[in-house]
DNA sequence: GCTTGACCTTCCTATAGCTGGAACCCTTAT
DNA sequence: ATAAGGGTTCCAGCTATAGGAAGGTCAAGC
């Protein structure tokens, strides 16, 4: 299988596979012309990685999880482990994020919006 | 007054106002010895744009808010169209991550964590 | 056999917004 | 004279790719 298939299957971009094969996530054999060739378990696995992904777990904590998932045995608590550290990273992110929205949420219904100079978002960033 | 008073002052790193002085965020003076020198002027401008990275508006979005304010002509809706666009990306983002919270809160909840290697979390991800 | 187009390859550059560090200059106090 | 604590420039690195150039390869059609 070449590359650009296995982009279709997995829905990950054929640059991103290279990419992957690069930071050593993934390996794929090599046919005469240089073409790298896949097998169905490397499309199980950029699968798994592109779930991962999807799920916001940054590149090395995949690196993980797929270590894990390989290891047959692997205790589930380290795999728990990678995905609560980073469940609390989310709820860390939204949490800021949220405070953002409230404030910028409030100032842009304070502002009036029109030709006229005066505004409270501006007044509100000067003001601190 | 140089530039770690200015840090001081304003919250932000003195690497972050050269950096902001570089791409023409703000400028300085020079004393003769190649010191920047900053006025008052400078540190109520870099206070503002720390505020406004505060709030998440991007380097771009920094500038033409800035613009605007020093602009006295300005018209207010100006301005609330730029947080009004950030404030919508602000919001899908918060729904990506909230999206990703529900999912792994489920999984981190399923996922017993003990030394065995059966792991809903590693299914979840193998099989999409 | 030749061309065309769709693949494939590597390598270099760029993104956002800094941060760290090296190598070096200036000032002030001891 | 020296040491501490400023300041300067410049270069590299971070995340996780994306874009593009330059070139090799393959299958189809004429």
């Amino acid at each position: 299988m070449n590359i650009k298939e296995v982009a279709t299957r997995t829905g990950l971009p054929a640059k991103t596979i290279r990419y992957y094969e690069d930071i050593g996530l993934v390996t794929a054999d090599r046919a005469e012309n240089g073409y790298r060739i896949f097998e169905r378990t490397h499309v199980h696995k950029l699968a798994f990685l592109a779930q991962a992904r999807g799920l916001g777990f940054s590149i090395e904590d995949c690196r993980g999880l797929l270590a894990l998932w390989e290891d047959r045995d692997r205790a589930s608590g380290d795999v728990r482990a990678i995905a609560k550290a980073h469940l609390a990273e989310i709820e860390e992110k939204i949490a800021g994020l949220e405070e953002m929205r409230a404030t910028l949420s409030d100032l842009v219904a304070a502002c009036h919006g029109d030709d006229r100079p005066d505004c409270p978002i501006l007044n509100r960033l000067e003001a601190g």
